[in-house]
DNA sequence: AATAACATCCCTGTTTTCAGGGATATCTTT
DNA sequence: AAAGATATCCCTGAAAACAGGGATGTTATT
């Protein structure tokens, strides 16, 4: 009889007994850890997990301390026999695009069937990776959208001038505060309506808030 | 012994099984249902309630087919004795309202500590209301911002202009698509501007995302 | 019946944005 | 050394937005 020795990580008290719940009726399962942040699970692996190696981390993204992005980056610099699977709420492109990048090996929404998740571990502990075909469709949405590499295309000052620029100011009021011309203002807004393909302000305002410059 | 009769309801299979898994250690609840939308629970207490009355619904907001601002509307109006509580991930201030206003007997955050969902469901069945800290906060956020009020202050035909505005449209546009003067549209766009206590089409946009008229 | 809110239209004048050209210097990458 | 991206600045003219007035008829609400 195999056994594997798992980690769970997630701040949601009431979703961690449910993946405990879930988990406790594979007898081959041990867990060895819950924490609700990642620090404590980056904590316990560097000191622990060279004597009694760690097969998998479950964990959420959203988290405290130290997220699951940076959880899995760690586990993969720092320990690379340890399996990752993320089970999270909220999947945007960036995050999935970021998590693979890093290597993770199972990305698997909150919304998913138990049973998937059993799949999804025991496919992880083979070797194999899983994602669920909803974080799929969103990893390849955000490949195949140029939204994302438009987004990366701009420089630092672009983008500092197209948050002042969603947040209601006028060329001659940013000039003033960057202490430029109003020339060049007028350039960069030109610039950014054209790289983001947009017609006005408004255009410009909500590729603001896409990406995060602005509150609101 | 007491014995209460409850209902749970959650889209989310992982997040049900932890529930569960946490009732399950009080003798004293009896889970007579899981659904994983709202129309199964309202069709269950339409057709069983009378007999043996359900004390409690434990519920998600969002929910295929009957969501839980619904269910709990369906639960107060036709089956009185019920209590419901409601368990979400998001919770914003006019999702609260409704519920309140729809004398919902209690609001929990799904990310809460386990002792305080039981604590939450022992008030509920003692027959008080309960709310977390976080629920009260987002509740009175959104009585004392002058946002929700701005909101609902538009009327219908300001909301459409507002969209066309939003989606980059310029005035002539929007008079040509509405059949109405440019003249009409500008006068709009100045209410907006004023009623909104923004100073230009950036304002009016982020706005406009803000009441959802607009994907992005 | 009166008031308020809504929807529609009009005018004038100023400011800002947008479109379309350029130019120069720096810095990085090939 | 050349090419490309970045940051800066300049100009003109047209289109659009913004500010500030007003007006009229309809529809709710009180």
């Amino acid at each position: 009889m195999k056994n594997y020795r798992l980690i769970i990580a997630d701040d949601h008290k009431m979703f961690l007994d449910g993946l405990l719940s879930i988990l406790e009726s594979k007898k081959e399962y041990e867990i060895v850890l819950t924490a609700n942040n990642g620090k404590n699970v980056a904590k316990y692996l560097d000191i622990n997990n060279s004597k009694e190696p760690i097969d998998l981390v479950i964990t959420d993204v959203n988290m405290p301390d130290l997220n699951g992005i940076e959880l899995n980056k760690h586990i993969k610099s720092n320990h690379s026999k340890t399996k990752t699977l993320v089970v999270s709420m909220l999947h945007d492109s960036m995050t999935v695009q970021t998590l693979t990048k890093d290597n993770v090996d199972g990305y698997v929404p909150k919304n998913a069937e138990k049973e998937e998740l059993l799949e999804a571990i025991e496919s992880i502990l083979k070797g194999e990776k899983y994602f669920s075909q909803s974080i799929k469709d969103v990893y390849l949405k955000g490949m195949f959208s140029n939204e994302q590499t438009l987004i990366e295309s701009l420089s630092k000052r672009e983008k500092e001038v197209l948050k002042l620029i969603a947040q209601e100011h006028t060329t001659q009021e940013i000039a003033d505060k960057l202490f430029l011309s109003k020339h060049t203002i007028e350039s960069y807004r030109k610039n950014l309506i054209s790289k983001l393909e947009v017609r006005n302000l408004a255009g410009l305002t909500k590729y603001a808030i896409k990406l995060g410059l602005v509150d609101d």
